[in-house]
DNA sequence: CCAGAATGATGATTTGGGTTAGTGTCCCTT
DNA sequence: AAGGGACACTAACCCAAATCATCATTCTGG
């Protein structure tokens, strides 16, 4: 499909700067990671399979990619979402097999590092290697979050908060605009993150519409009132962390 | 009741061997950490709450704790168990506010160690700092596991599957004796972890029995048949990343 | 030492969400 | 241009698990 704009490490920046302030020379650092090639794949290819070694760090550029395990006979259940921004295995520094598999869930962007570049990055910048445990404890924040979600929330508001969380993320990243932004993914993935049928996925998401929750089309989702959304999510942001030191 | 026999570092000791050699120097550093005071709380009462900024780090001796969530309306989803050996909240290094709550599901015994005091000890053993990064890959690998669980598996599955884990963890800290281990946690607590209803999860348990999966009485749970066990779990211990390097 | 919680166990009934089985529409691909 | 996927959507029916209610023990705190 037509190539989205090519945003670099501009994305990552952003969102570290969401968990503390960030310089120039920071940013510089940073950008020294667009050097390699960059990686493209079309939706619905891994881009890492279970029990893979990987011995690069991706980051990922533009598109969506997800986390994801499945099961013998068939069942799958996405465990997290990754959006521009994002790196998707920063754990291979100390395990060395996935337990899980990554896929993408749009035609995707990412750049692969080699463990060398990216640790020469870090050593000079001790804000950033800050910074990046700071954001993979909010991944797994978010893991616990979902968690809770998929056990005790309903279809409505699992939904309800899985909106709410994209939108805040997506806005660290500079993806929103107002309270617009582009959900590229299908409702059978979102079924799949949320333990949802696809069918009821469907049936929620005509309930959400219906009570003006939110609009959706064109893969464009629109939050219509954001208060009312967040209060049928029970959504509190602290997981989120996004509070500077 | 009585008061449990003071496994002291010993549970992170071994816990730890699982995932690299370690050697006498490694388990002498180790022991350090329980020069300080140790701390007793009984069952139902919170180790900490959501929304603190906890300035220790606590390693749990004996007794089992829990990580939990709860939403405004009073439903809650335990989203982890700490078993002797495990610390609570390493994460305080990083982030400041916790975004969950931990609790005692049993009388418990634990340390509060210092971060200089625990930063002194895994300064001087590169070995260590690396063990307990593994482990907290490990427990993050787990929250997968339990979404997996939670977002796919029935309710039999998933409670198959919680047994073989604990067993497994169980097993790695020294309180497994053959396929038998002490479950000193209430079904209720097993129905939090699990998203059931406590009704729903004692069927679920009887079903268990029936099948000849399992025996529990007197707090003391038994897998009758590990191998079918695993079966209808479909258990796949990658996740645990058992293996020594 | 007693009253009131917890805890485990079951029956009866209800319901949220799954399953099955479609429809129509837009792509791609060849 | 035709055939085949993806994808969104819907209706009918079904079932796994939730709820509600009850009862017998066993803790446990005051």
């Amino acid at each position: 499909m037509a190539t989205m704009t090519d945003a670099g490490t501009e994305p990552l920046f952003r969102l570290l700067s969401r968990y503390m302030a960030l310089d120039h020379a920071d940013r510089v650092a940073l950008s020294a990671l667009e050097t390699g090639p960059i990686r493209r794949l079309n939706a619905r290819n891994d881009i890492a399979r279970e029990g893979e070694n990987p011995s690069v760090v991706r980051l990922l550029v533009s598109g969506w990619a997800c986390r994801y395990k499945d099961l013998p006979d068939g069942r799958r259940q996405i465990v997290g979402f990754f959006l521009p921004g994002d790196f998707c295995d920063l754990n291979v520094y100390i395990l060395q097999e996935l337990d899980h598999s990554i896929g993408a869930l749009t035609s995707v962007q990412f750049y692969e590092i080699q463990p060398e570049q990216f640790q020469e990055v870090i050593d000079q910048r001790p804000n950033l290697i800050r910074a990046l445990l700071w954001h993979e404890m909010v991944s797994s924040g978010i893991q616990r979050q979902w968690l809770l979600s998929i056990g005790q929330r309903s279809a409505l508001e699992r939904l309800a908060h899985l909106f709410v969380e994209l939108y805040y993320r997506l806005q660290a990243v500079g993806l929103a605009t107002g309270l617009t932004f582009e959900l590229p993914i299908t409702q059978n993935h979102l079924a799949e993150a949320n333990g949802l049928s696809p069918v009821h996925l469907n049936r929620t998401l005509q309930e959400m519409r219906r009570e003006g929750l939110i609009e959706l089309s064109d893969r464009q989702l629109k939050i219509v009132d954001l208060k009312h959304l967040k209060k049928v999510a029970m959504f509190n942001s602290n997981y989120l962390h996004f509070n500077r030191t």
